[in-house]
RNA sequence: GGGCGAUUAGCUCAGAGGUAGAGCGCCAUCCUCACAAGAUGGAGGUCGGAGGUUCGAGUCCUCCAUCGCCCA
């Protein structure tokens, strides 16, 4: 019919991603009662995909693909995640290259430089989504700080709040003071470190000489309020309640509470110090240490801080203040050196906190902090719960483990950060009484309050506001969806009541004013804005909740990103409104994540989901392994050893990647990736590409008109159709249990061992068949009308098994599918994205054994060929003489002629003179000795056969004279063993047979 | 210190009680009319070590070694 030419991924590839995107091929706005729904992990807006992205979405691009095709709504939800600490890191970083000070810069303008880089990094990550073949709805885009997420973090703050779920409260937190936040447990990386221990003398205060203390950390001296001992131990326990005079400390210290503290330090008892640890004695600095503060709290000790915010020392530390911690270090050891008060240095190797995201290494530093209470029953059992009850499942299985182990030994969750990026805790603290107030818009119940003050609290508006800002920044294109204006964004995503309000600045105005009206005053609802007369300004006013007071400033501090990343898989289906898609979307089917997020992300969202929405969030967690190097080193850019998922595909194609991320995915194993294997899955979508080029390149034009008067199948099309049910079957059983290796296996295999390598081989003998013209006119026109009956029913039947064939493939590799789909003549859709995934439907056994036994045949054959260095363009002449196998050679004759290529093949009843032989099973072939063949080689190859078979047989021998073997080996077991010594013998005699005749004939 | 996982062909990995498998690489022959990004044939492993269970152990158990990851 036509030829398609050679493959050449570049242009079908990015013809079909725009086309997908532009047809919105992905967006089920309607949603049926089958349906399947999956959220992404948003990426982070930080910069872009990596590898571990191209899995992760090439893995859940697969099952939704797949679930599509059986049938289901499939609502795959994409969106970005604005990553506070590490985003404001990067925009920080620039900046400074710049020569900018965020400090000196202030909040407001540093927020604007992040919303102007953010969109950046959000489009080229969206452009790779699209580029991998993302079957997602970009509808339904979101983004954690667009309106309707921020809405919803006040929303779950709040009832967290009220349900005495976040607490505020003096923790010791680990402080990053090069990203000047404090960070969560989680987020701290620990670092085994080669440190030393500094053992240094404390002088009694009564000049009975010294206790000595060890410390890794001699800078903290400054701040000790105590020494402490364990009660039992013999080498102290009669000097506790000595008073202790800490060396270097000559001024008077403030403690946090803004006591005065002296140099004069309590030695007590506590249970808590191991006496195993350098002296026994250890120093307490509560301000600066986990384990000193709980102390110093049983104890009540005073609080010394010796540092700032910069881990600089403070006006605690005296003469050392402004030094930066290590200097202070160095000359704080050089004095106690000097004054004889340092007994030892020793080395010492040490776990250390460092910064996840900037390697700085942590401070321990006394701060008040935001928590929320995951340790609290009503969080953490339920959460627990619901993987013990298999309401969620892991894949695989063992991160039940994981996930249960650390909710046991759960702490609370830190979630404010000294940032700017990121949404602004929602609490306004009353100046007057002290209260600290939450609000939503919840607490307002007019539709233009709400909104108003979600803009504000959203910081898109200041503290006062004329109404024409207002309506710009509501009629201004949103964030996520450019296309949509804000309000009209607040009206499908937040405020899905609302719809029908129309909102302009002369509406605003007149409401503003309204609001001011001394008759509306005496209403419940007045007074909310207050005009500035000369500055012809509206405020929107905040009252506190327990004094009425105005005067209520908003905390400064951020959340942790995880807080909006718990609230995923409901927040974007339009929660705390409780919206039809809620309902029919929630909870999740699946989850596709790694598993070095499982407690940040994962378990949080199983928090949330269990607490907020009483539901859990997804049915299914799939977990897949992390990406590594060819030498199974962690990829990093400060390796070098990144593969960049875009080169890849800009190279091999975005299936050869996809169809290589999901071979190479084993449950619960690393992937070690290398360019290579790459090249190799491209070299396959090649050959996909080439057998449909085989096809169409031989479709008659007028093919499904003609198809009535196709010849019934042949055997060759029956067992085909076998392998590829077999295949479809195979295929969704694997998928449905996340077995993309196997999946894609499968595939590989029937495709090219099974679809090219032989079927489209037998296919050519109808499709080239020629009519003999030498026959008799009546003879040859039947003839010829035979043979375009056969090449009617091989057309056909390739066609058809190619079609199926592209649907199977279509979830792994999408484009090249696509492509050659959209060629076939029955195309009947725009996508083949839109059709059935292919079934299990019938099998032909006995079709499928005769053919399965012609291959051994050929391969005898070819193999035979091949021993005797008989190169391919030369025909042969081969005779055979077969008992069962008889049905086989005449059957298939043209079959074996064709593909073993054999210019005649004859039967015989003896082994005719001057031939070399072989056999399979019970058939023996014969091949004439000629000119240029190797006999030796043949020789060599049957005489390694020879001692394989002996080995082998040997087995089962002594296995079958092992009598326990006959006495307790089930029955079935001991008849395979006798039947394979049978054929084994057998094997072995015809063997020994020809090994003599050939060295006869050599 | 606690936990988890890995160790099978040169490389990357399947296999979870009954004669060791795949892909890539390698060797040989071939530019055969879809594909040299290909075809055909072939070589290559006492399954990390030592015990044990079993008629039978890559496969189950114990210990050891090496490597990796997580938590403290």
């Amino acid at each position: 019919m036509k030829d398609i030419g050679q493959y050449d991924h570049r242009a079908i590839e990015e013809k079909h991603s725009r086309r997908w995107v532009e047809r919105a091929l992905y967006s089920a706005d309607k949603v049926s009662e089958e349906r399947f729904s999956v959220v992404i992990p948003p990426p982070n807006v930080t910069g872009s995909l990596h590898m571990g992205h191209a899995l992760n979405i090439t893995l859940q691009d697969i099952v939704c693909r797949w679930q599509r095709m059986l049938g289901k709504s499939v609502v795959w939800v994409p969106g970005f995640d604005h990553a506070g600490i590490a985003t404001q890191y990067v925009v920080d970083r620039q900046l400074q290259e710049r020569g900018i000070d965020r400090l000196q810069l202030g909040r407001e303008e540093f927020l604007k430089r992040i919303w102007e880089w953010v969109p950046i990094s959000r489009r080229a990550i969206r452009e790779q989504l699209e580029k991998l073949g993302a079957s997602v709805d970009w509808n339904r885009e979101r983004f954690t700080l667009d309106e309707g997420f921020s809405r919803a973090v006040r929303h779950a703050f709040k009832k967290l709040y009220e349900d005495g779920l976040i607490y505020r409260g003096e923790y010791m937190v680990s402080w990053c003071p090069r990203d000047l936040t404090a960070l969560s447990d989680l987020e701290v990386e620990h670092e085994e470190e080669e440190g030393k221990l500094y053992y240094i003398r404390y002088p009694f205060e009564d000049g009975s000489g010294h206790i000595t203390v060890a410390t890794t950390r001699p800078e903290t001296v400054l701040g000790d309020t105590a020494v402490a001992v364990h009660p039992e131990d013999e080498r102290y326990k009669h000097l506790v309640g000595k008073r202790i005079r800490l060396p270097l400390v000559s001024w008077i210290r403030k403690a946090m509470d803004g006591r005065e503290v002296s140099n004069l330090i309590p030695l007590i008892a506590d249970e808590r110090v191991k006496p195993e640890f350098g002296t026994g004695a250890v120093k307490i600095t509560p301000a600066h240490d986990p384990l000193d503060l709980e102390i110093g709290k049983d104890h009540s000790l005073p609080y010394v801080q010796v540092m700032d915010i910069f881990a600089r020392m403070n006006e605690n530390a005296g003469e050392f203040a402004g030094f930066e911690r290590y200097e202070a270090r160095k000359r704080i050891v050089q004095r106690l050196e000097e004054l004889g008060l340092l007994e030892k240095v020793e080395n010492h190797r040490h776990a250390v906190g460092k910064c996840y995201r900037c390697k700085t290494t942590l401070e321990p530093y006394l701060s008040t902090q935001w928590f929320v209470k995951v340790s609290d029953p009503r969080i953490k059992e339920r959460a627990t719960e619901v993987l013990r009850e298999g309401l969620i499942r892991f894949v695989p299985e063992n991160w039940i483990k994981h996930y249960l182990q650390w909710m046991e030994n759960l702490k609370d969750w830190c979630i404010s950060r000294q940032i700017w990026w990121g949404h602004r805790i929602p609490v306004w603290y009353c100046q007057d009484c002290g209260h600290a107030n939450v609000f939503t818009d919840e607490d307002f119940d007019r539709v233009y309050d709400k909104l108003v003050f979600n803009l504000m609290a959203d910081g898109k508006i200041g503290q006062e506001f004329t109404p024409e800002e207002v309506e710009m920044v509501l009629h201004s294109p949103s964030f996520v969806h450019p296309g949509l204006s804000v309000l009209d964004f607040y009206k499908k995503f937040a405020f899905h009541r609302f719809h029908s309000t129309e909102i302009d600045a002369n509406s605003l105005r007149l409401f503003f004013t309204q609001d001011l009206n001394p008759m509306a005053m005496l209403t419940e609802k007045r007074g909310r804005y207050r005009y500035n007369s000369q500055k012809r300004t509206f405020s929107f006013v905040l009252r506190c909740k327990s004094c009425n007071s105005e005067n209520l400033k908003q905390e400064e501090d951020v959340l942790d990103t995880w807080f909006s990343s718990a609230l995923w898989p409901f927040g974007i289906f339009g929660w705390p409104e409780k919206t039809e898609e809620l309902g029919a979307l929630y909870p999740t089917d699946l989850l596709v994540t790694g598993f070095d997020i499982i407690f940040f992300w994962v378990a949080r969202m199983v928090m949330m989901g269990t607490y907020l929405m009483k539901e859990v969030p997804f049915r299914d967690v799939y977990i897949h392994a992390l990406i590594r190097d060819e030498r199974g080193q962690k990829m990093s850019k400060t390796k070098g050893n990144v593969i960049d998922p875009l080169d890849i595909v800009e190279r091999y194609g975005a299936d050869a990647l996809r169809f290589t991320l999901a071979i190479l995915t084993q449950q619960g194993r690393d992937i070690r990736l290398s360019e290579k294997r790459f090249e190799g899955y491209k070299h396959f979508a090649n050959k996909i590409w080439n057998a449909g080029r085989f096809i169409l390149l031989n479709l008659d034009e007028d093919l499904l008109t003609n198809l009535p008067y196709a010849a019934p199948p042949r055997p060759e099309d029956l067992w085909i159709t076998t392998r590829l049910n077999q295949t479809a079957e195979a295929v969704n059983r694997h998928l449905l249990r996340y077995e993309f290796s196997e999946a894609a296996k499968e595939l590989y295999e029937f495709v090219w061992s099974e679809l090219c390598d032989w079927y489209i081989e037998f296919s050519k003998i109808r499709l080239y068949a020629k009519v003999d013209h030498s026959l008799p006119e009546e003879e040859r026109e039947a003839q010829e009308q035979r043979l375009r009956a056969e090449r009617i029913t091989a057309q056909a039947n390739l066609l058809y098994l190619f079609e199926k064939t592209l649907r199977l493939l279509h979830p792994f590799m999408p484009y090249i599918t696509e492509e050659l789909w959209l060629k076939l003549p029955t195309a009947h859709k725009e996508s083949i994205s839109l059709t059935q995934y292919p079934q299990y439907e019938e099998v032909h056994t006995e079709s499928f054994q005769k053919v399965e036994r012609l291959k051994e045949v050929i391969s005898t054959i070819r193999s035979l060929r091949s021993d005797l260095r008989i190169e391919p363009s030369r025909r042969i002449r081969l005779y055979y003489k077969a008992n069962e196998s008889r049905k086989v050679f005449e059957e298939f004759k043209e079959h074996i002629q064709s593909l073993a290529r054999i210019e005649a093949l004859v039967e015989v009843e003896e082994r005719p003179p001057h031939c070399v032989a072989s056999f399979t099973r019970d058939a023996e072939l014969f091949l004439p000795v000629e000119e240029g063949i190797k006999v030796e080689e043949l020789l060599e190859s049957y005489g390694r056969r020879l001692l394989e078979v002996e080995r082998s047989m040997h087995g089962f021998v002594a296995r079958l004279s092992n009598e326990n073997f006959l006495k307790r080996a089930p029955e079935e077991e001991i008849n395979r063993t006798r039947e394979a010594v049978r054929e084994l013998e057998e094997e072995k005699r015809r063997i020994e047979k020809l090994l003599s005749l050939l060295k006869e004939v050599s």
